[in-house]
DNA sequence: CCTTAGTCCTGCATGC
DNA sequence: TGCATGCAGGACTAAG
């Protein structure tokens, strides 16, 4: 599933777009575009885009219309140049630039979701990106919440990019246990966590994110850093630390990872 | 304020 | 082989 390193890859080949303009918008599943297809129509036919960017796991792209274009992509969803046989009949939306260039969003499970914000009012919830050891320590410091500090990792309101791989293997390589209440973690703990989710993020946006089954890039080619995890999706493997089993827990309705001997129980 | 359950979706793995 | 069941999950909403 995408999260910040996976969006950050698409981000960037996205970024040739910029000065591109948009003549035409297509929907075959109308119900990703938030607001409806003509809503869309508006803002975006004949405007051109001025800025691709990231901010957690959205797309961003900033309008000459004044408003800015998000694009999120959820579970399954893929951002292509090109639309192969495989992928044709999951392609959700179209957009055609005045250029020739296409792009197709193609997501199989129709979680994908694409919506449009005046400037002054983009993804006020957001919390302060995960990238930011600094913002991180500072933004887990100050909450002082009893929940578990997964459950913290996974909202996007504290943090904007971490999904469940990414906080599974931050966890893992902070040495601490998923369901230890955030307010308990000691300042160092705080700090340890900071850098590891730096770290784990910017290694796989190194390695062009993890692709387990879906996740491709915009030339439909897959990530490298799966071949690098930790704890996640390893359960009842070996720790490459220790060599204690992995265990998997059910948190917050997610799949959790996690090794009990490098992360010991709270 | 908090937490939990339900919703959206479909492909794939599992079991008989 | 075929059919039924359940699982995966990010963000949002409703209920308790």
């Amino acid at each position: 599933m995408p999260e910040l390193p996976e969006v950050e890859t698409v981000v960037r080949e996205l970024m040739p777009l910029e000065g591109e303009r948009i003549a035409k918008l297509e929907a075959s599943w109308e119900r990703t575009l938030d607001g409806g297809l003509e809503h869309f129509q508006e803002r975006l036919l004949g405007a051109r885009v001025d800025s691709v960017w990231r901010r957690g796991k959205y797309i961003c792209l900033d309008l000459s219309s004044k408003c800015t274009l998000t694009i999120h992509l959820r579970m399954t969803g893929k951002c292509l140049f090109e639309l192969g046989e495989k992928d044709s009949p999951y392609e959700r939306v179209r957009l055609d630039f005045a250029s020739g260039t296409q792009l197709h969003f193609v997501d199989v499970r129709k979680f994908g979701r694409w919506k449009i914000w005046a400037p002054d009012q983009l993804l006020p919830e957001l919390g302060v990106e995960a990238t930011s050891a600094a913002a991180v320590q500072e933004a887990l410091t100050e909450l002082n919440s009893r929940r578990e500090i997964k459950k913290v990792l996974l909202d996007q309101r504290v943090l904007a990019g971490v999904g469940n791989i990414y906080a599974d293997e931050a966890l893992f390589m902070a040495g601490i246990h998923p369901t230890v209440p955030a307010n308990r973690l000691k300042s160092q703990a705080i700090k340890d966590l900071a850098q590891a989710i730096a770290k784990v993020l910017q290694a796989s946006i190194d390695n062009m994110g993890t692709t387990l089954s879906d996740y491709r890039n915009t030339r439909n080619i897959g990530g490298e850093n799966q071949n690098y995890l930790q704890v996640y999706g390893q359960s009842g493997l070996n720790c490459l630390h220790c060599d204690q089993k992995i265990v998997k827990i059910t948190l917050g309705g997610r799949g959790t990872h996690f090794c009990p001997r490098c992360q010991p129980e709270p």
